[in-house]
RNA sequence: GCCGGUGUGGUGGAAUGGUAGACACCAGGGACUUAAAAUCCCUUGGCAGCAAUGCCGUGCCGGUUCGAGUCCGGCCACCGGCACCA
C-alpha cells in the first residue's frame, strides 16, 4: 500500500465532481425495490448561509438514507428552498435589490455549501417556493380550499405586528410579541383571508394516534389544538336576550353569582340604549381594545371590569337574578364570549368577586372558599347547596347536570378548541399572490385555474405601508383587472400568502417536481407517499407541522393524495449552541467573575448560549470544512451528543473526529492482504455490524460512531485483514462518504466490485457470531461487587459459583458465613447471598 | 398555574433492573524530534493508603428488589411549550 496522507480537500473535490456527473442519488419513481422517502425540513436561504445547526439534521438523514440505499431500498432524499419571507424582503428594501435576485444568490450559496458537505440529495428534484412553476400549485391549492369553503375573507380583530406592519397568525405570536422580530403585537380590525383549520381540529388530534411521532410533538399539538369537552348553558337577560355561556364545570351552576361579557361582545353595542351607564361601559371597551395582548396578560392578576346598569342575568337552574359585568378577562375568541362566574370554584372568578364584593357560594365541599377558590384536580369532592346534585361527587355531578340541562332544553354538550382559524393574508410583497379578484357586482371571484400562476408583479418599492395595505396595492396596472365572471372592472387581492404556504405541501412536489399539469401525479404520489421519516425542529410543531398536516388532510379529502397523514414518522433534533464568551467559568480571578455577573447577569451563568453575530460565537461550516474536511464535520456533528438534545459546539472536540478518520485511513497500511474476515476479529465485526445497524435505525448516531471507534482501536491492538477493513469501510461509508470511496478505490475494492462502496450491500451480521466463546462475569457478595471471572459462554451455575469462590476478595467476604442463596444471571453476573 | 423534558467525572456524553463512567475532549506523564506541530504509549470519578486494598459516589429524601442511574412515592433545580381557554 502506498504511504499516502489523507488529503481531504483533494479527495472531497474529486468525489463530489464524480457524484455531480454520475448522479448516484437520483431517485427513480417505480420499480421492484421497496421505497424509502426520507425528508428534512428545507432551509430558508438566508444571506448568512448555512450555520452549523443545519448539518445536524441534514447529516443524520443523509446517513439514514445512505444506509437504506445499501440495504436495497429505492430512496428519495430531496432538498429545496423555502424562499419567500420577510428577511429577504427587508434585506431587499435596505439594499435596493429585488428580492428575487437576493433569493437567487442565497440559494446558490446554500447549494454550494450543501454540495460541499457531500449530501446525497437528488438535485434534479430541487424546488424553490418562489418559482412561479412551484407557486402556481400553491395558488391552485388555495383555490381548491376556496371552492370547498375552507378559505374565506372576514373582518375580525387580528394580531398586527407594529414593526413588520403586517398581520400574524396566532401561531406566530409568542408571549404577546412577534415571533420573528420581537415587536409588540396589537389587535386591529382588518378584513383577512382565513383558512378553516378548525374544521379539521378533531382529525388533527385523533389521527396523531396513527402516526409514529415523538411523544412531545404529539402532546404539543394536542395542547395547541386544546380540545375541551364542556357544556353550553343558556342564561336569560332581564331584557329577554338569550345569553349562552360555555363551561367545563356545569356541576357548579348553583354557585353562579354573576356573569361576565367580553368587551368585544357585539350584544353590548346593541344594548347601548338599555345600559344605564353606557358611557362608562363604552370607555372600558375602548380601553380594552387599546391594550396589546401582552398588556392584557401582564395585568392578569389585577381584575378590572364594569357592572352593567339596567340589565341583569337570570340563572336557569334556580331563577335567581345576578349582575352582569363587562371585563377583559373574558376572551371573545373562546367559547361564547360570555362566562358564568363561579367564584367559589374558579380562581379568576374568585379574584374578580373579591375585588367587586360579590357573594361567593360553596357548591363543592373540601376547601376554604374564604381564602381561595376550591378548584380540586381530582373529582371526588361532594356537591352541596346545589339542589338535586347535593351529595353527589363532582365526577357524577357533571354528567348528571349535562343530562339535566339538555332535557330541560336550556343547555347542551359542547366541544371547544383553543385552535383558531388560520389568518392567511399578509400585507407584504415577497409572498405568493392570493389569486382572487374583488368584483363590485359578483363579490370575491377566484382567478381561473388556467390563468395560474398569477405572477407577482414587479414593483418599485417593497416598503410596507402604514395604512396596512400591501406594497402591491400601489401597482394599479396589476390591481385593476376585469372580473373573471362578469367581465366588468374589478380589483385583484393585493395581500400575499404567509411564509408557511409554500412549505405546507412541498414534500409532495419532490415526488414529481417537474409536473406541469398537477401538483403531483397520482402515480408518483401513490408510489412515494407518505414520507417515511421526517426530521425537523420542535419550533415548527405548532406552525409548519400542523399546517401541512391540515393541507394534507384536505388534499386527501379531494383525492389528490391517498393517505390521511403526510408523515409516517417524525423525529426532532436538538439545537447546536455556541460557547458563551461571557461565561463566569472562564473567569480567572474573582474580580473578573464579579464583573461578568454584574455586566451580563443570568446570561453569565450559562456555559453555552445560542450562536449570534453579536457574541462572536458563530461557527461557519465553510471554515470547519476548510480546516478538517466535510467528513470530519459530518462525523463530529453526529458524535457531538444525543441527537434529540441540545449540544454545544466545541472546536477542541472536532479534532477527535478528525483523529478518528486519520486512524481509519492509516489502517490501509496495516491491513494484511487476506480478503476474508479474520478469525480473531470475527466476533468484534459481527457485534459492530449489529450495533451500528440498530443504532442508525434508532437515531443513535453518536453511539454508532463510538462503536466504530472501538472497532478501529481493536484493529490497531490486534491487527486486521483487508476483509476486516472492507467491513469497516462499508459501515463507515454513510458517515464519511468521500474518504471511504477513496479508500475503497485505493484498496482495490472499486476495481474488484465495479461499484462505489456506497453501492455495495450493507454488511450483514450473524447473531451466533456476535457472542464470544468466553465471557467476563461480575461476582457479587450480598449485592456488592467483589471481582470478575472469565468463564466459557453459557456456563451453568455450579461452574460459575466454583470459579467465583476462587477469588481472594470473595473468599474474604464470605469468610465464616453460609451461602444461603445464589442469584445467577447467565453470562452477566453471580450474586452470592450469605448469612 | 398547566403540559412535556432533563439532572451521571474537569467537559461532551455511554449504560434491555445486573461490573456506573463505553467512546471522545481536556489535563498530566513519557517516546520520537535540534525544537514545535503531528503521531504513538501510559495515567486520569472522589477520599485514605507506599501498596495490596478499603470506603464513598449518578440532584435531594424515602420505598420496592438478592441487586436501582434505570422502577415507585415525595421534594429541589434547570430547560422547553402553553397560559385570564371559563
Amino acid at each position: 500500500m502506498p504511504d499516502m496522507k489523507y488529503d481531504f480537500t483533494a479527495i472531497e473535490k474529486k468525489w463530489q465532481a464524480k457524484w455531480e456527473a454520475e448522479k448516484p442519488y437520483a431517485a427513480v419513481t417505480g420499480g421492484d425495490k421497496p421505497k424509502f422517502y426520507g425528508l428534512i425540513e428545507f432551509p430558508y436561504p438566508s444571506a448568512a448561509g448555512l450555520h452549523v445547526g443545519h448539518p445536524r439534521p441534514f447529516t443524520a438523514m443523509d446517513i439514514i438514507t445512505r444506509k437504506k440505499r445499501m440495504e436495497g431500498y429505492n430512496v428519495l432524499f430531496p432538498m429545496g428552498f423555502d424562499a419567500f419571507g420577510l428577511p429577504t424582503e427587508n434585506f431587499a428594501i435596505k439594499n435596493h435589490i429585488h428580492p428575487a435576485i437576493v433569493t437567487k444568490q442565497n440559494i446558490e450559496n446554500f447549494t454550494r455549501q450543501l454540495k460541499m458537505l457531500g449530501y446525497g440529495f437528488d438535485w434534479d428534484r430541487c424546488i424553490d417556493t418562489t418559482d412561479p412553476q412551484y407557486y402556481k400549485w400553491t395558488q391552485w391549492i388555495f383555490l381548491q380550499l376556496y371552492k370547498h369553503s375552507l378559505a374565506y375573507k372576514t373582518t375580525m380583530p387580528v394580531n398586527w405586528c407594529t414593526s413588520c406592519k403586517c398581520v400574524l397568525a396566532n401561531e406566530e405570536v409568542v408571549e404577546g410579541v412577534c415571533e420573528r422580530c420581537g415587536s409588540d403585537v396589537v389587535r386591529k380590525e382588518k378584513s383577512q383571508w382565513m383558512l378553516a383549520i378548525t374544521k379539521y381540529a378533531d382529525r388533527l388530534i385523533d389521527d396523531l394516534d396513527s402516526v409514529d411521532f415523538i411523544e412531545r410533538v404529539k402532546t404539543q399539538q394536542r395542547n395547541w389544538i386544546g380540545r375541551s369537552e364542556g357544556t353550553e348553558i343558556d342564561f336569560t337577560a332581564t331584557n329577554g336576550e338569550k345569553l349562552t355561556v360555555y363551561t367545563t364545570r356545569c356541576d357548579t351552576l348553583f354557585g353562579v353569582t354573576y356573569m361576565v361579557m367580553s368587551p368585544e361582545h357585539p350584544l353590548l353595542k346593541q344594548w347601548k340604549d338599555q345600559i344605564g351607564n353606557w358611557d362608562e361601559v363604552e370607555k372600558y371597551m375602548a380601553e380594552a381594545a387599546r391594550k396589546s395582548d401582552l398588556e392584557r396578560t401582564e395585568l392578569a392578576k389585577d381584575k378590572t371590569g364594569v357592572r352593567l346598569q339596567g340589565i341583569e342575568g337570570i340563572n336557569p337552574a334556580n331563577g335567581k337574578k345576578i349582575p352582569i359585568f363587562v371585563s377583559d378577562y373574558v376572551l371573545i375568541t373562546y367559547g361564547t364570549g360570555i362566562v358564568m362566574g363561579v367564584p367559589g370554584h374558579d380562581q379568576r372568578d374568585w379574584d374578580f368577586a373579591t375585588k367587586f364584593g360579590l357573594p361567593i357560594i360553596e357548591v363543592v365541599e373540601g376547601g376554604d372558599i374564604t381564602k381561595e377558590a376550591f378548584t380540586l384536580k381530582d373529582d371526588t369532592g361532594i356537591m352541596v347547596n346545589s339542589g338535586f346534585l347535593n351529595g353527589m361527587t363532582v365526577r357524577d355531578a357533571i354528567p348528571a347536570m349535562k343530562k339535566h340541562v339538555t332535557e330541560e332544553g336550556y343547555g347542551r354538550p359542547k366541544t371547544n378548541y383553543k385552535l383558531r382559524d388560520w389568518v392567511f393574508s399578509r400585507q407584504r410583497y415577497w409572498g405568493e399572490p392570493i389569486p382572487m379578484v374583488s368584483c363590485p357586482k359578483c363579490g370575491w371571484v377566484p382567478v381561473p385555474e388556467s390563468e395560474l400562476p398569477l405572477v407577482l408583479p414587479q414593483v418599485d418599492n417593497y416598503e410596507p405601508t402604514d395604512d396596512g395595505e400591501s406594497p402591491i396595492s400601489k401597482m394599479t396596472d396589476w390591481v385593476n383587472t376585469t372580473c373573471p365572471q362578469c367581465g366588468m372592472p374589478a380589483k385583484r387581492e393585493t395581500d400575499t400568502m404567509p411564509q408557511w404556504a409554500g412549505s405546507s405541501w412541498y414534500y409532495l412536489r419532490y415526488m414529481d417536481a417537474k409536473n406541469d399539469s398537477a401538483p403531483v401525479s397520482k402515480e408518483a404520489e401513490q408510489y412515494w407517499g407518505p414520507v417515511d421519516w421526517y426530521n425537523g425542529g420542535m419550533e415548527h410543531t405548532t406552525l409548519h407541522l400542523l399546517y401541512s398536516r391540515f393541507w394534507h388532510k384536505f388534499l386527501y379529502d379531494i383525492g389528490v393524495v391517498h393517505t390521511p397523514e403526510p408523515y409516517a414518522r417524525r423525529t426532532s433534533h436538538g439545537m447546536i449552541l455556541g460557547q458563551n464568551p461571557h461565561y463566569v467559568g472562564n473567569a480567572k480571578t474573582e474580580e473578573e467573575k464579579q464583573a461578568l455577573i454584574e455586566k451580563y447577569g443570568a446570561q453569565a451563568q450559562r456555559p453555552a448560549v445560542k450562536m449570534s453575530k453579536s457574541l462572536g460565537n458563530v461557527v461557519n461550516p465553510d471554515d470547519v470544512v476548510k480546516a478538517y474536511g466535510a467528513d470530519t464535520m459530518r462525523v463530529y456533528i453526529m458524535f457531538i451528543g444525543d441527537f434529540e438534545k441540545t449540544a454545544t459546539w466545541s472546536d477542541e472536540a472536532v479534532k477527535g473526529s478528525k483523529r478518528f478518520l486519520d486512524r481509519c485511513w492509516n489502517l490501509m497500511d496495516l491491513a494484511t492482504d487476506d480478503s476474508e474476515i479474520s478469525a480473531k476479529n470475527e466476533t468484534l465485526i459481527h457485534k459492530t455490524i449489529k450495533k451500528v445497524t440498530s443504532d442508525i435505525d434508532d437515531l443513535k448516531l453518536n453511539t454508532a460512531i463510538a462503536a466504530l471507534m472501538s472497532m478501529v482501536n481493536d484493529f490497531y491492538a490486534n491487527g486486521l485483514s483487508k476483509g476486516d477493513l472492507k467491513t469497516l469501510m462499508l459501515l463507515l461509508s454513510p458517515f464519511a462518504p468521500h474518504m471511504v470511496e477513496e479508500m475503497w478505490e485505493l484498496t482495490g475494492f472499486a476495481a474488484q466490485t465495479g461499484t462505489m462502496a456506497m453501492q455495495q450491500p450493507w454488511p450483514k451480521f450473524d447473531e451466533s457470531k456476535t457472542v464470544d466463546s468466553s465471557v467476563e462475569m461480575a461476582v457479587q457478595v450480598l449485592g456488592k461487587l467483589r471481582g470478575t471471572i472469565i468463564v466459557p459462554v453459557d456456563s451453568d451455575q455450579d461452574t460459575v459459583v466454583a470459579a467465583a469462590q476462587q477469588i481472594d476478595k470473595v473468599i474474604r467476604a464470605i469468610d465464616g458465613k453460609q451461602i444461603v442463596k445464589v442469584i445467577h444471571v447467565k453470562n452477566k453476573l453471580v450474586n452470592l447471598i450469605v448469612k
